[in-house]
DNA sequence: AAGTGGTCTAGACCACTTG
DNA sequence: AAGTGGTCTAGACCACTTG
């Protein structure tokens, strides 16, 4: 399969950026050279850098040039999106690795966040990898009565979001973001140094009003922060 | 001012779409239709489609048309509130400190965010009391040439988001949180102990597309979280 | 004066879905 | 066969910052 010529130049420039051959504040070539450099024209170079300026990773500056902008995994809290999906757009593989399955009577909080009273709930801890990398260690509570074949998914393959969203098509979250210092198991498998902080997402997912699952998330602060964008009307 | 054909096409298309002429799965007019209508060239109706793409107000069907999308979820971390009104809303007392005032040729990033390569920043660094305990340390970059008084204000009184607000409204803005490590100085204002992390939100506001401010805004992560509410249509 | 990104034109060919 | 979006070209003029 052919890929598009500005897909060849986005490709070029996002791998460079990628090897750190280009690092942040970097001035990237103008688009005349890179139209030059890939025989296209400059509408077409232009195409590729619009596209990475979409993505955040280039920032233009006109009259001056157009620059790498600071690495970092991004997410945007107002998508509803998966780590893997956010892995996946930035060209990275994605790996997941199940730690732990079980059944459990859950505690208060647990209880309380699913209405879980009269009920088991399934938990799971999985880490996310990005390129063999940590990037998030996710702790699951599903409603065990609503979700019954939960636990026997392979979540080595499929997401846990992908598999709820097929059982129980999500209607809507409620989302606590928090800084925290990381405990010893969760510095173990972030592989977190000491001087590394650790964001903690907390997410209720509701399907038509029903809670369904509660998650824990924890993200390596050096390599993860949320973004959002909003505007006024 | 005059803008540009495709923003022209594009606030067309938006309005249509605001003003609930067309509806959720409408198919607009092709590319040429739109170009004809506006005597443009067919790749800048384009772009003005592609705009709308981005946003997710509009979604693309190869060899079929171009469709309206159904409306976006929304997030309460939206809400531009400062630090003064949700603490008053809670029914406790806000206090401010001004621990620095000046003026200052930006570094790299600073001048990269408020867009502030030929003009000088104002900076300020205010610590917010709730109830006489830190909740709040602001560190806020000002571009001195469109907010030239912005020094001369009473920030012990007013806050930085209240004077700004005043003299240059806010249309948008962009959001970033992260969690961190505290460093020596933010112990110390904050009143961390080793335990604690930092929550760090860095904000970039505009007024009218123009970035006019930049605040990196630290938080005790033991008094502090940020909480959402999000919905699927 | 030369370089930069921002915008725009008037064409072109493509693969694909539809009547 | 006609219509759609996807890609691409080889130009053009603009405002702006820099040497």
């Amino acid at each position: 399969m052919s890929q598009a010529k500005y897909k060849l130049i986005a490709d070029y420039i996002r791998s460079q950026i990628n090897k750190r051959k280009w690092l942040e504040g970097f001035k990237i070539p103008s688009e005349m050279e890179l139209s030059e450099l890939f025989c296209a024209s400059r509408m077409t170079a232009r195409k590729a850098v619009d596209l990475l300026v979409h993505e955040d990773l280039l920032k233009r500056a006109p009259s001056i040039g157009t620059f790498v902008n600071p690495p970092r995994a991004q997410s945007s809290l107002l998508e509803i999106k998966n780590i893997k999906d956010e892995i996946i757009e930035r060209g990275h593989s994605h790996d997941m690795v199940v730690l732990s399955k079980m059944t459990l009577t859950p505690n208060t909080k647990v209880a309380f966040e699913l209405s879980a009273f009269e009920t088991k709930v399934f938990k799971i801890v999985i880490l996310h990898l990005e390129n063999d990398i940590p990037i998030q260690l996710e702790e699951r509570y599903v409603n065990a009565e609503l979700i019954p074949n939960f636990l026997e998914q392979d979540f080595s393959h499929i997401t846990s979001s992908e598999y709820l969203m097929e059982v129980a098509p999500l209607s809507n979250a409620k989302v606590m973001i928090e800084a925290i210092i990381p405990s010893k198991i969760l510095k173990h498998h972030l592989k977190l140094d000491d001087n590394t902080a650790c964001l903690k997402i907390t997410r209720t997912t509701f399907s038509e009003n029903v809670p369904v699952s509660l998650g824990y998330l924890y993200y390596p602060a050096d390599k993860y922060r949320v973004t959002s964008q909003l505007s006024v009307n």
